[in-house]
DNA sequence: CGGAATCCAAGAAGATACTG
DNA sequence: CAGTATCTTCTTGGATTCCG
């Protein structure tokens, strides 16, 4: 894992294209990469595999590797990982409600 | 106000350079465009424009004018706001926590 | 002072090809 | 299948200038 403080978390974690429902997808238990791929719409295999990276090394997912052929990876959330995932619930939710009735 | 799901609060209002820091000042009671310039390290009064515009489109934000000589303008939190910075300081902590013992 | 417009440099992302 | 490397394109941010 790395980094200083929050604000590197929401830059690369949560701030770019596609990380939000990469991580939905991920939390509903799409795991490996070629399903995340086809999953996360218009997203392609190689900023997938970017955004991957990154989430590993700021602690909010965990890669599994297993030495078969072909070969086989799973990604989870890690306990930071799905607090983070409530928390995206909890701004959806006050965002919605932001709108209906400011 | 504006827009569709959460992914662009992340993305528009928290994931971008500056974004944080700027929140968190006015949230320390910063609210004049000149003071946050200085307030904020690194960022430029353009910048800074574009940042505070977007705040107030995804209702972050809240700007009042007072028709002076030479004019003067504020920003405030909305309850909206106010909350999201609650969530960052979340974050914060989180990380901070993940990061010592994982 | 606050803010918009312009121009330019740096970074993010799309398309493809290639390795283990 | 998973992951890296390269090349091109688009978006973001930095520096400067001008207007109300």
């Amino acid at each position: 894992m790395s980094e200083q403080d929050v604000t590197e978390v929401f830059e690369k974690c949560l701030g770019c294209r596609y990380m939000v429902a990469l991580l939905q997808k991920i939390h509903d238990g799409v795991r490996r990469p070629g399903q995340l791929e086809r999953a996360v719409d218009g997203m392609t295999a190689k900023v997938l595999s970017e955004r991957l990276k990154r989430l590993v090394e700021h602690g909010v997912v965990e890669k599994t590797s297993y030495p078969e052929i072909p070969p086989r990876v799973e990604y989870t959330l890690t306990s930071f990982g799905q607090r983070l995932l409530e928390i995206i619930d909890e701004v959806d939710e006050l965002h919605r409600r932001a709108r209906i009735k400011p």
